[in-house]
RNA sequence: GGCCCCGUCGUCCAGAGGCCUAGGACGCUGGGUUUUCAACCCAGAAACGCCGGUUCGAAUCCGGUCGGGGCUGCCA
């Protein structure tokens, strides 16, 4: 069994594309298959190398690999269709020649014969049959000599001895001209399967106007590997037993094209979200930290201070259970690092009063003379003071958390305070008491 | 317009004639926990588009209808 994903680099790898090349690579993967990735780059107007580039960067980042094809060679040579117009052309020759074409304006055109039907079986979609009358004579070589879409992926499918055709649902009214392609060549047919396209909230298909649907764009969200992977499985398929929470293993061991959806599905970023959140939560401490440290730096367009290392990491495994992505990291730890701090004023008006500035004030005299400058030692302070003053927990507390971290939101107050350390925490402590 | 595909909670998925007074998940609502935000726990609202037919029995099969989508290029 032979699988293939034929991307034209015309733009970023789209979620959409993500999601056939994933499922062509499972359902390989499944049946001890081979893959194979070629490059579709006969609009040689609006194909790009960094296109080209993006797309194969996206596939290994998912996770999908490839046995044949571009980046990875083959006995085919370089696997892009730029590369193979010869060959395209030698096909509309021989096609003319044999009276299965013919010659129009400089183009050359496929003869559609009039009668009959062309058959296939689909595998999500069953006995499909589409008459002859409807369709037209279509264009295989324009009059500059390339090749159509048509041509190209046709003649590779044979050249290339790929047995499965999976692809999305917009060929699938196309497929009985492959297919008249390939029984003029005296080529064996393959199977094929077309799989549903994706659609935005508006149920339309999934384009820019639902914002940037690349895969790149969500990486730069903070979208997780894992998360991506799994949730793209989730659209038209599952592993039964309403299981979805799965990595790549379980999927390969369960896949089965036949058991796709035919309907199309709305790619709901709630949900994507939600999984990335599960898996941060479950990342491994030490790979979470790891992960973090680069995010943050690369959001600070910096490397750490030994300092700010020290105190991020205190912090860190509390942060991993409150963020959704990667990039809600930085602004929950911003507090720790050497940069400007900004308390917002709004939060800061919000829980000002004379209660909470009796209580700052009565908490930082203890913590200057507190040599264990512990989370323990912190907390039984915090609350001693509390109970003295006989104020209530959420105006003292509240107020801290506004004069340490800068805002109303933050990692765990004790916590906080105890990673930013005894100097800093006095001085913002003080900074906000005059604040009166 | 023509050809084709699709149609279960708002969304994703389970369901392949009786196990369905339709199940799980996200989201949503209410409650619990709580120093914030999350996480976590509990509860709840929420769907077989419609009409016929087949059958003892239909979400599941058939027909129609309505709705959505794709293709209809010398784009892919």
């Amino acid at each position: 069994m032979k699988l293939r994903i034929a991307p034209s680099p015309t733009g970023k790898l789209h979620i959409g594309n993500a999601r056939t090349a994933l499922f062509n690579w499972l359902y390989a993967k499944a049946n001890n298959g081979t893959f194979l990735v070629r490059i579709d780059d006969t609009d040689t107007e609006r194909s790009t190398e960094a296109f080209k580039n993006d797309i194969i960067e996206n596939f290994k980042w998912l996770g999908i690999d490839w046995d044949e094809g571009v980046d990875v060679g083959g006995p085919h040579g370089d696997y892009k269709q730029s590369q193979r117009f010869d060959r395209y052309q030698e096909v509309a020759d021989q096609l003319l020649s044999e009276g299965f074409a013919y010659e129009d304006k400089g183009a050359i055109r496929f003869k559609v014969p009039q009668d009959g039907s062309i058959d296939f079986k689909d595998y999500v979609r069953g006995n499909m049959s589409f008459n002859l009358s409807d369709v037209e004579d279509f264009v295989i070589l324009r009059s500059d000599k390339s090749p159509t879409y048509h041509l190209a992926s046709t003649v590779d499918d044979i050249d290339y001895g790929i047995t499965l055709i999976a692809r999305g649902e917009d060929i699938l009214s196309s497929t009985p001209k492959h297919i008249l392609i390939m029984q003029a060549l005296n080529s064996s047919l393959p199977d094929f399967c077309h799989l549903p396209l994706l659609f935005g909230p508006d149920g339309k298909k999934l384009s820019k106007r639902h914002g940037d649907t690349s895969v790149e764009a969500f990486r730069d969200k903070g979208i997780l590997q894992v998360a991506m992977f799994n949730y793209l499985c989730l659209l038209g398929w599952s592993p039964g037993n309403d299981l979805e929470k799965f990595d790549s293993e379980l999927a390969i061991q369960k896949f089965d094209l036949n058991n796709v959806l035919p309907n199309s599905a709305i790619f709901d970023e709630k949900k994507l979200l939600w999984l990335n959140g599960f898996y941060i939560r479950t990342t491994e401490q030490k790979e979470f930290e790891k992960t973090a440290i680069n995010q943050i730096e690369k959001d600070i367009n910096r490397p750490f201070f030994s300092d700010e290392l020290n105190r991020v990491s205190k912090i860190l495994p509390s942060v991993q259970e409150r963020i959704e992505t990667l990039n809600d990291l930085t602004p929950q730890i911003i507090f720790l690092l050497d940069e400007p701090f900004v308390i917002n004023s709004e939060d800061w008006d919000s829980v000002n009063s004379e209660e909470a500035q009796s209580y700052l004030e009565s908490i930082r005299e203890k913590f200057k003379v507190l040599t264990d400058f512990s989370i323990e030692n912190i907390e039984s302070i915090m609350r001693e003071t509390i109970k003295e003053l006989d104020i209530k927990t959420k105006i003292g507390f509240q107020a801290t958390r506004v004069a340490i971290t800068g805002t109303k939101i933050s990692p765990p107050l004790f916590e906080s305070i105890y990673s930013l350390g005894k100097e800093t925490s006095i001085a913002r402590l003080a900074e906000t008491i005059e604040k009166l």
